[in-house]
DNA sequence: CGTTAAATGTCGTCC
DNA sequence: GGACGACGTTTAACG
């Protein structure tokens, strides 16, 4: 790496800074912009925002990012498969367009206060995560009473029409019985969609089989109960 | 601002980068580090990823993000509502925590490249959308027979026990129209939506009450399909 | 502060 | 490549 590559840029000209960005995408590399700007994206909707002091970042993958001062989420974005990197009417200008979906993101530099790049290593960093439902499932299945005693796990993801049911398996007297599992609180999405397994498991078992509809989950809102009533359902309370 | 204020660091010592990203903390200004990291998560799950090549912002408000080779997601983040900077076993080490909910997020350098800062502005730059949900909703309440010939518009977002209807209105025929919209393709939850607030809306109007649900969206998915036939409700395709 | 529904959601997985 | 459901979803609107 030269010495350039290794440097970072105090308030560059939009010239220097379109080299520097360039340059980082050649490499593959990270690339930061500090300064103002002013944004516009079309694609999936259309939107535009006036100049502000903003974050930009390049990552080596093409995705750019552009952050106002506020909040965990970038005020534009986009997965990129291309980048145009132009001076126009003396600004810095960077297009990133994508196809299928058709989008594009230009950002337009009043100026810039800082660019910094640092070219990426190879290494396949894999975040390890616990807590999910995928870990609610396995506590489910290694104990089946902690859903209520005497029931017993028959299968996980089990196929139904109207699509894969969390945990399938039969209460202490026999009957049949469908769990929806969420790790946290639950909405009235999962009692509609314990509800579509539950119809779907009737007609699939035989005609009026006796199917039972659990929803587990740390807790639900209000209008769940309705709903899982309503519908004739229950709800366990279990964390992940 | 003085002339450090404005320079950014190579390749920085781990005490040299500490006070510089106190001082940005300080300032409330953005800062951006790139270098070599392991990452740690506990809150609402536990998660951690080992050393790799990453982009590390921290934002004016305190949001913390972390940012790999791939993706436009953070690898981890936080909107954290306390940063603690130091410097242990000779490394930079970025803590930032949050309570309600319970959350900290630990970033450890193993090398930093660069680190750049930039005070922000006050300026509110708010991103003007269009091609919302919203959007199609000014369409259809301007011209209502887009849903079909003789729909009368009655009233937007109607409340019902559900849950607010985001039209209300009758036919050419005087039935009761309850009305769900999606900007983007709809799936099953659209359709377990419209019927959670037709049965409302039957409760509502009087027992037995006859009201027709259609979905209006660009287009919808096989399985949203069968639900919507499954509970005789209607699809109509609409752009927003 | 809790609940609810939208989102350029994004991401993995399976077909 | 589409469909489907999870996600540390985040965010805005409303009571």
């Amino acid at each position: 790496m030269s010495d350039t590559d290794r440097s970072s840029l105090v308030a560059p000209a939009p010239a220097e800074a379109a080299a520097y960005v360039r340059d980082a995408h050649e490499r593959r590399a990270f690339c930061t912009l500090l300064g103002r700007c002013h944004v516009a994206y079309d694609g999936r909707t259309t939107s535009h925002a006036g100049p502000a002091d903003r974050l930009v970042a390049l990552k080596p993958d093409l995705t750019l990012l552009v952050h106002a001062a506020d909040g965990p989420k970038p005020q534009n974005w986009l997965a990129a498969d291309a980048l145009d990197v132009d001076v126009e009417d003396g600004s810095l200008l960077l297009t990133a367009t994508r196809e299928s979906p058709t989008e594009e993101l230009r950002v337009t530099f009043e100026s810039i206060e800082q660019a910094a790049a640092m070219a990426a290593d190879e290494t396949d960093a894999t975040v390890e995560i616990s807590g999910t439902e995928a870990d609610l499932k396995e506590r489910v299945l290694a104990d089946p009473a902690l859903v209520e005693p005497g029931f017993r796990a028959l299968a996980a993801e089990r196929d139904t029409p109207a699509g894969p049911v969390d945990v399938f398996g039969r209460d202490s007297s026999g009957r049949a019985v469908a769990v929806e599992l969420k790790a946290t609180r639950a909405g009235p999405d999962a009692a509609s969609q314990l509800s579509r397994y539950v119809d779907a498991l009737r007609r699939d078992l035989h005609a009026d089989a006796d199917v039972r509809g659990i929803l587990v989950a740390p807790s639900c809102t209000p209008r769940t109960r309705r709903v899982l009533a309503r519908d004739g359902h229950e709800f366990v309370s279990l964390e992940p």
